[in-house]
DNA sequence: GATGAATGAGCGTTCATTCAT
DNA sequence: GATGAATGAACGCTCATTCAT
């Protein structure tokens, strides 16, 4: 995927070591700042490099950003997959997604508002792959759903909006942190979302399990 | 609230309608390419205006973004109040809130994006001012729903956090404009959005009013 | 022709002053240091105007050497029919242009070998308007020598080539200045080039004519 | 000659073997893009080396251009020697001469240009030294017009400036490719190019002679 | 009140050169 | 001897802002 950016050096650790600096650095000051406002000045200095290395590592300003956008959902989609590993029980791999998934959101907020704004920013065909890329961690929550409507645990549920509601409850968080941050803790948060929005899906069978998780 | 911007122009019909023209502008322009992006050259082009035209309604750039997602906030705040002006029942002037509120958001998906990509592009003052112009406008649903659990036609709910799920789950339809769009039609989307949102929510009574809509 | 290059200012009498005096600035600099070599700071300060400004009268430096190097051009283009106006004489009118022509090419030297140095660092399409301008001004002395023949004061002369003689006898005098200057003055120069050049081409009565000039 | 061009290596074999290399891609490449215009990255890629390894037999950019230029003029000046050697005729050997440099000079256009583009690229010193080469290369060419005079063949002449005129006819084919290529042959121009300036210099003996060549 | 020519700080980017390996 | 990753000064160019008209 990142092959897609040119790098003058051609050794991989040191691509990705290097990379690793500039995005890092980048993420922090986009995330902070915005992409227009953030200069390359900027990355180089917090990445401790010359600005001359970014550029033996990337071809434009742009490449910084879309790395960058890359790594952070990239970052989100693993984290899903590695909190459920292990857990049997289709609704509590769900719970356990969903609370995964917000935490992540909700630890980077910089960087998940980062990918709302500046995604634009991007061209075309990097936007798509973005968007890919979106698609991609969203089936990873509607298989989660799937396995608890087999299982019997929930109704027969529109999972296409389900689904689109869980990963906006979870972007809100990041979203409107001003406004939930003075309000409640990232885990009632969940606890309060997740009895929400699991009433009216599950069965009778999902709310006794529901009861004991 | 548009006084905090200084104008150099003092008639009032003037500054309406000269900043009424740029606005206008600046909203397509920041709305189609984002804020940065786009120069001072280009609204005023846009407008019709020259560019000296435009700092004296005005002192910066910042004052048009500012200005600009005002109107916006403004406008989609507006039309809440419209759509349920003379509705009586509860539920249905909260199912037509919702379904206003998604439509001015879904005509306008620039817009409504570009409330969230440059927000943070303002200075804090002014950040804040758009957070609590957004809080009002929440209000106006947060109130709806407040009817219905009054009129036995919602259990009781965790109303700070339905209400939110009500509005991104309106800014969803823009923010993933690029995906619903091909998925479903607008309308749709609010019936199965209600639908899905409500179950959970409604009373016995509620289930039949709702039935009956 | 110079219509080609683009402005962002469009009232002609501007136009005409402010690329009149960057293009003065950027044929010493260019002549003297070299395209590359010269910044377009250099030129700002040269030309008395800042670096903006270059930029609303052109799209970029590489505008600057094409309006400088068909300055030149056209300049040199129209020497030669100032210089023969009012001539009947054909001998002395193809010896008054090419001593004309020698003289504009000598008295700039540095602008003349500018064209020589600079004309490949256009790109091809304005490199080929360059040599179309070029093979006009030659059809200017090819027409004296057409003109000489018949009026049967040379032979029947290979014009293609004898035109080129001549044209690059004159540059000669710019290329090699570094030779020619401590060797003779240019009226030496061109005295004896004619000389040299016209003796194999003059008929008996071209050689009776000559003798009285 | 080049031992003015430092090298931090010492060993001759090597340096002429490294040199070569490099100067050969930097002809190739300064001739066909300009010397501003390629980068030490590209001459490096071009010979096969590194750009360290340039470096190691060369101080600086400069350098490599004078060494470019350098090996393309005394190429030149070899290839006259070379063409008349064991020819005895005087006027055999002008014409040989001509005809020679012509064609090495109509053989590397690129190169030749090269001379006349980027010579003012090289510092002071440096321009002398190949103005030097330039003057001893034109007294080859002098020296058989001098023995043509000698023998009779050529009527005394103006030397200084026949050299030049044939000098800069051969290097006009060149300079002027664009047109002559489209024209006519190297041959037919070179044909053409001695009828032309020959006759006016001939002597009834010489153009008897000239008639048998 | 309206214009748009003029300014110049500051950006993204390049590339000759160095030096540790 | 050979390499090429790293550096940073310096370039071309943009654009928010001003101000004379």
């Amino acid at each position: 995927m990142s092959m897609i950016v040119k790098s003058k050096v051609e050794v991989p650790e040191l691509i990705e070591k290097r990379r690793g600096q500039i995005i890092k650095a980048a993420i922090e000051l986009f995330g902070k700042h915005g992409y227009h406002v953030t200069t390359i000045r900027d990355i180089a200095k917090r990445a401790n490099v010359s600005i001359g290395l970014i550029y033996q590592y990337v071809s434009d300003k742009e490449d910084v950003l879309f790395l960058a956008i890359v790594e952070v959902l990239d970052s989100y989609a693993r984290s899903i997959p590695e909190a459920i590993d292990g857990i049997d029980d289709p609704l509590k791999r769900f719970c356990t997604a969903v609370r995964a998934y917000c935490v992540v959101n909700g630890e980077r907020v910089d960087a998940t508002v980062l990918t709302y704004r500046e995604t634009k920013s991007l061209r075309k065909n990097r936007r798509n792959l973005i968007k890919e890329k979106e698609v991609e961690t969203n089936k990873l929550i509607a298989a989660c759903i799937q396995d608890c409507v087999k299982a019997g645990l929930f109704e027969p549920v529109d999972i296409e909006l389900f689904t689109y509601q869980i990963v906006m409850f979870s972007h809100a968080w990041a979203l409107k942190a001003w406004r939930f941050r003075n309000l409640m803790s990232l885990d009632d948060y969940v606890d309060r979302g997740l009895n929400l929005m699991l009433n009216p899906v599950l069965t009778a069978q999902g709310k006794r399990a529901f009861a004991r998780l």
